[in-house]
DNA sequence: CATGAATGAGACTTCATTCAT
DNA sequence: TATGAATGAAGTCTCATTCAT
């Protein structure tokens, strides 16, 4: 129907959507999931009420929207993270540690992960996907000898998010994160030695997740 | 509307109370806990709308009993459970054990309790003080030799809470159970040898948590 | 549950229910049934937004409730118009007469009417129901020979309907109710004569319907 | 979208019009005039919605030009289909005849013209026109007697359109088309016999009113 | 002219809460 | 205390209409 360039109109189309997407993130990371009404997201977006059903046609379909956007969010800078990193474990190590520094530095984005994590199947299993590959990775290379994957990646996910909640409670004890990460890398199968070597590393530079 | 002989004036009191509380958790467990409608909890707790406001002030005071009910009933479960069972180790495998056994029994009653302990700190801190104690007595008996404490009861409450959601979504890998266990006491510092005797255990008699 | 005198709550209940209805009808009047409001609806009740949700579930439950409504009250006005005429045609002109003169006097209530019988398959019935008796009573007395029953029912109602709209539309010819009933007997296999016979008597005294 | 060649410019602009109005009536037919939504009408007539203002200036613009064009639609196939015919009684009996014909033929057309009928006086008087030619002609000719010619469009027009909505409403009984016209004849004047002569007369060859 | 994103008024509906009985 | 009708704020959603491209 538009012969025209598509470039402009599309723009406009993708920069509102986006705009709704990340107004729902922070609505979701001060109020929680269930708190989020259309009204609100419409103003915090600054579009009208009646805009927001040109992108979604109900509140569930938002839901499952930001959802999806987070967990690509996610899994992008996940791998970005560790992208040169050969060492299967110290790719988990990273990984963990990378989301609990994040949690330290931005509770509502911590709150935010938490929430849609424990709501969105889609999300957890976006998030197995890059978690998969490195525990095969560590496994192959003899560092992890757990016995059955999916326990392991339900072990990583949710001690994962266990200690973000536990920061974003207020919990501060020193060198929390590099002893959760250590007891989930024994846990996998690593002894005290090995565990204690992959995460006393530091995290590659960069370390903040821009948000979307 | 209720039929059955009443004894007495206060027992009834009671007993409207705590119909209210275990109607509360049916729907808990069926919706979450931002759907509780206060007329769903009267028809669920066969009393009229107006009964309610004679026993909570506000929807807000409704969500806090029944959490504190919930994180009560498990406190004391979880003490029975593992009363005759002196080494630390043991009774915490039995704890996590028994709550993976339950969620496979009765998902709703699960999800209820992965609800309420994700929504409600004060329910992690109920949970918090009889596993405090379990991991005490294990490190005094040189079972585990996890570094910092509050780590350890992150990974401990999380990975069962994660585990749980895992049975719930319906993953049934054969010896999860176990395996789930068994990571969970290398991570806290047991051998794969020594936790494997543990876990090899079976529960005590006793098995089913009498909801309420 | 209320064990007290059924009186008062229910009167009220029921008299809610009732100003409802008349408000209801007040705006199909003025509206038309497709203009409905509920939010109207409740204003010209004078109750609150709120309180029409304790009577009808949805909008359409209301158009439904508002066409029984009125479908009864024509069916028992028509019976008692022509409750002590033996003659089928005289009844069937006395019904007749009475919607059109009904028609002149209140022009809201025949709209009202009007609209609802021609979106509402229910009302043709309750109305079809009286009309069908004096049809078969006229036809045992030799007064009409129409072939067909359905087809006797058809010509009365719609032509009823149609007289209704023509005065409502304003045209005003005089003798103008007398001549369709005419016509409409002859229709039915009436003779010229005994049509005007049977149109030139005058109603019964109470010609007023009582809205509701 | 449109991609049939368009001979000239202002042969599209004509047909989108064209598009529009079509598309408008079909929506009629199926859900009532209250219902037609612009949205629906831009996509039912393959344009944008935008564009729908490129020919009507607000919605009810539509609507009147919708009724408009049904009405000349009606008028233009009433006179062909009875255009050899002398007998006036005869031209009305084919008229009545023809639109039941019609609606059983083809059930949406038939709903789309009763509503538009039963809602716009000036569909109404359009059809009128004929109408009167036809009553006059068959009175001139001595065939008709009625005293009033107001009434006896009302007995004409309302019992069409009642025979409609009984047809389309799924009743049918076996003849009925030929005792619906006749008594609608015999209600404007003529004998049993005589009526009976005019309605066991075929219908003209074209039967089939192309709509628009 | 065509397009379709944006608008915002207004409808529908739910639900915590109050209160007279 | 129990009841349940009434309330009204707040949210969800629709749709006619405008307007920049």
């Amino acid at each position: 129907m538009v012969k025209a360039p598509l470039t402009r109109g599309h723009k406009k189309k993708a920069r509102t959507r986006q705009a709704l997407l990340e107004a729902a993130l922070r609505i979701y990371a001060q109020k929680g999931i269930g708190e989020l009404a259309l009204k609100e997201l419409a103003v915090e977006a600054n579009v009208s009420n009646g805009t927001v059903y040109n992108y979604f046609r109900t509140r569930e379909e938002v839901l499952e929207a930001v959802g999806l956007e987070l967990a690509e969010d996610l899994s992008q800078q996940i791998s970005i993270l560790s992208e040169a990193v050969e060492n299967g474990a110290h790719r988990v190590s990273i990984g963990i540690k990378t989301f609990m520094r994040k949690a330290e530095e931005d509770a509502d984005w911590a709150r935010s992960v938490i929430r849609v994590f424990q709501l969105d199947r889609g999300m957890r299993s976006a998030v197995a996907f890059n978690l998969r590959k490195d525990l095969q990775t560590a496994k192959n290379q003899k560092l992890f000898t757990y016995e059955c994957e999916a326990a392991a990646m339900t072990l990583v996910a949710s001690a994962t998010i266990g200690a973000m909640t536990t920061i974003v409670d207020g919990l501060t004890v020193p060198d929390f994160e590099r002893i959760m990460v250590k007891m989930v890398l024994m846990g996998l199968g690593m002894s005290v030695s090995a565990a204690d070597k992959i995460t006393a590393m530091d995290l590659p530079r960069q370390t903040g997740l821009p948000l979307s």
